[in-house]
DNA sequence: TCGACTGAAAGTGTATACACTTTTTGTTTT
DNA sequence: AAAACAAAAAGTGTATACACTTTCAGTCGA
């Protein structure tokens, strides 16, 4: 099980939908996918279904397969949920903390600046996000790095694609802080960055509905 | 999509193994899953795919599908998730606490009382969990709720059903605990109690690796 | 006796067929 | 002109067919 052909559906269609190529509430047909990808309804089939459970779209019975347009109650509770993951994992973090780990982190940083940099808007919101799945991997608990990365993609779908360049340097500037708070072992301080930052975040949320695009070949190509 | 054959399926196959009547490793292959639910493989994958997702199996691509079998570094992960989560969650319950509340959660460590008493193992595994569910769902947070409701039946199949009648007896009084602190809206006691509740239970992990059955069949039956 | 080969059996992966449901469109009726 | 209906079109849900892979049994050779 598991062929590679879903997950380059599931990855295209992912990356379509992060960064707003296929709008919120946009229908996806399984003919037409599997038409656009050359493959078997079957296969557009698991991958819409791994789509729902990462919630990126939604299913209904006999209705088929649309893009997620997560409420604003469904927003704040997934930043709520990592606001909690995170305070401890930073706590956690400290009491761990090597030169190697945060080598790494530096190293992060610094391509997240690149990234916002050069305005590579995909780019930056992935490596943006994946500041945080890092911190979980450095500590080596795998569980929580996947958790993690599945709240992110959730909240990327609404949050971190609406966020304009500054916003997006400020995030890196502050990832810098709570870097420099980690090296220091300040525990207190890096946890209160960490909040904060997931506030700001969580602040800079818009909730635009733009309307379906019902051309999914354009989109996708 | 999602109709409820499937559903019936999945949720069977998951008491199966819940219930370690269908051990780790155990292959679970389609056509005899098909056979026995009376329907076509067609829906048989799609609730192995999803059993996959809740990490209850593991799909081997062209090998099928086995019962999971986690490794205790696995399962220390997952505890150490759930104890991050649990303790801001306990913190933030505190900080919202009602009466109604409360009652809600004397009803149900009640009802845990019941089930350890008469015996019931799947009945006193389940409430057990739920225990940390309802919390969630108390303090509204619909996310957090879910994504507990699936670390904890991700540790059941490691945990919860080599639970001695002690041990849930134990479990059961902790809870009780647990409720009086936060009823007392004493922060720092009940966010104690739980740490060390999760990691009573996490003590009380047996690794035992059983024998794959291969009778699908009468495990289901 | 043990290991390497070979063919058959079993099982998974994907495509297709068909039943049934929803949606759309065109027509009729008020 | 708007609402109600009917037939057709489009789309989803499930079963089945078939290709390809893995597994297993039996045979041969060292």
């Amino acid at each position: 099980m598991e062929t590679s052909s879903t997950r380059q559906i599931v990855e295209s269609l992912t990356k379509a939908i992060v960064e707003h190529r296929l709008h919120p509430g946009t229908k996806l047909a399984e003919q037409k996918l599997a038409d656009h990808f050359g493959v078997s309804r079957t296969l557009v089939r698991q991958a819409l279904f791994q789509l729902s459970q990462n919630r990126l779209i939604r299913l209904e019975p006999a209705r088929g397969a649309f893009v997620a347009a997560p409420s604003v109650e469904e927003a704040k509770q997934v930043f709520a949920v990592r606001r909690m993951l995170e305070t401890e994992m930073t706590r956690a973090f400290v009491r761990q903390v090597t030169p190697s780990k945060i080598k790494a982190l530096r190293e992060h940083v610094a391509q997240e600046k690149r990234a916002v940099d050069n305005q590579d808007v995909p780019g930056r919101t992935e490596l943006l996000g994946d500041f945080h799945v890092r911190l979980a991997e450095l500590m080596g608990n795998q569980v929580l790095a996947e958790l993690l990365r599945e709240l992110i993609s959730r909240c990327a779908l609404i949050t971190l694609m609406y966020q304009s360049t500054n916003a997006a340097e400020h995030s890196n500037e502050e990832h810098v802080a709570i870097v420099k708070a980690l090296a220091a072992k300040d525990e207190e301080t890096a946890v209160r960055l960490m909040n904060e930052h997931l506030m700001h975040v969580e602040e800079n949320l818009t909730f635009d509905r733009k309307l379906p695009s019902n051309d999914i070949s354009l989109a996708l190509s």
